[in-house]
DNA sequence: TGCGTCCTACGACACCGGTCGTATAATGGC
DNA sequence: GCCATTATACGACCGGTGTCGTAGGACGCA
């Protein structure tokens, strides 16, 4: 069988955005990560030991060589996001993607640019929409 | 612009499950909640404690007048799921919409029905598409 | 009137996530 | 070689959430 459920846990909320710095400028020590994060009041040992609670958890890699460690993220951002999205429709929208997807439309600013792709992708997926089963 | 910031906190996962039957099937008691949730092994107090929190908290109201309480959602379901969509927007997508909704496109089964309504949402939205400002 | 049933109320507890202080070790400039 | 700087490691604590046990009151019915 080729899909091994991963058993890594979801990232929290303090460790997301730990990787969305990760993912956004690749292999990074914690004092860039720190400094990334705009540094919202929190101390720099804060951010530390998320990202060594992380690594314990496998959802980050920590290269040792030198003496300040370099993290990387060792989930795929795509993935996770997906993830994340999928426990969130069910939590907050019964499971109900078109609703979701519905008030994402009406409330958040969309570039042009993506409102391109999103109905590019919606052509594809609707080519035979002739019958609604 | 009449907007008074809703000072009540975000209903949490437990919470949230509570309120998606209260917004499903209206005025409810603990029992009648509780049951409806598919009690997954959890006892019927943990139900009840958490809907007197939310009625704490005033995301839910009582009525007292007959011995088993009559609790009602006291918030509305579409600007609360509104509300949490933008933060975990936010949170797990940096706020691009764009990227959140091509993913609950991409992984979602939506219904044909609801495919049209969004095609019609978006055509509206896109109708003059000049500039996405 | 007494008893089983159902309800609410309340407190205790455990776990998780986030936060920080402090201790200790490496580094590099002077 | 010394010392200030900067890094990691570790433990403590707090608040929120969920979980449950138990106590006690209301109800209905034989």
């Amino acid at each position: 069988m080729a899909t091994e459920h991963d058993t890594r846990p979801r990232p929290s909320d303090g460790e997301l955005a730990i990787l969305r710095v990760l993912w956004g400028r690749g292999p990074s020590t914690v004092r860039q990560v720190h400094e990334a994060i705009g540094d919202r009041g929190v101390r720099y040992t804060t951010t530390l030991k998320i990202m060594q609670v992380m690594a314990e958890k496998g959802l980050v890699e920590r290269d040792e060589a030198n003496r300040s460690h370099v993290y990387s993220a060792a989930i795929e951002e795509v993935p996770t996001q997906r993830r994340l999205l999928s426990d969130f429709l069910d939590k907050a929208f019964g499971g109900s993607a078109g609703k979701l997807v519905m008030q994402a439309l009406a409330a958040g600013d969309i570039s042009a640019e993506e409102l391109r792709e999103i109905r590019k992708l919606l052509k594809e997926k609707g080519a035979g929409h002739e019958h609604a089963r």
